[in-house]
DNA sequence: CACGGGTGCCTAGCGTTCCTAGGCATGAAG
DNA sequence: CTTCATGCCTAGGAACGCTAGGCACCCGTG
């Protein structure tokens, strides 16, 4: 398993919200909070630069929308963003079944 | 959900490994590589200041021994250690199943 | 004997990530 | 008019994992 997989799921899971729906940046923190029941809870914060992350690094596309005299910075998955999406639930695919080996009762296979 | 569980599994992984039997630096290494199936090979700079912090907070408990004249520094899960290892793997639990509730059953539009 | 490889420990410092703590602006509601 | 919700942003810090070294001992090979 190459690079840092212990830490950094939170491109995925923004990924995975964009994936459904171009959405901007308050209703991702929105969705987030509701689809993971309340289990994240972002603060705006730690989305912002995430965004601006993904977007410089071409996985999402930012667009400004004008929504009654308010502007919204709305983004959506480019190809690349569904491939890396793609690639990173793999990963962590790999990730969660690695720490439930560890973790799980299990005592040492073969023997 | 309090604190960052976005990061940090790792303690929770060393934990795992102290719980079933007190083990030294090298062989958790070792016992983290063979369990996780190559998944987590960790350098000895990720793990030795780990251990540090958690002797420090008093969740492992390191004693030396000496075997065919190397020293080594083996390390046992304390009751508070038990304890946190517990709560950690509530929290992994939650966390694992919010982030497959954001990233599964995804209506992925290409699908 | 010398030397390399495996074992075994350690630390300084870095890059990244997430969060805290602010700031700015608009529209709706009281 | 003031407050709240919406909506964007950034600077700075803390924590974490990793890189890149160092030290020391044992054993096998040339």
């Amino acid at each position: 398993m190459k690079g840092n997989v212990l830490k950094g799921h939170l491109e995925m899971l923004v990924l995975s919200v964009l994936a459904r729906q171009p959405r901007h940046g308050y209703a991702i923190i929105e969705d987030l909070r509701v689809w993971s029941d309340d289990a994240f809870e972002l603060p705006e914060g730690t989305l912002y630069p995430v965004l601006h992350r993904l977007e410089k690094s071409g996985l999402i596309s930012g667009s400004w929308d004008d929504v009654d005299g308010r502007r919204r910075k709305s983004y959506a998955l480019t190809d690349g963003g569904h491939a890396a999406l793609d690639e990173q639930r793999r990963s962590w695919h790999e990730f969660s079944v690695a720490v439930e080996s560890v973790i799980g009762g299990v005592p040492w296979p073969s023997r």
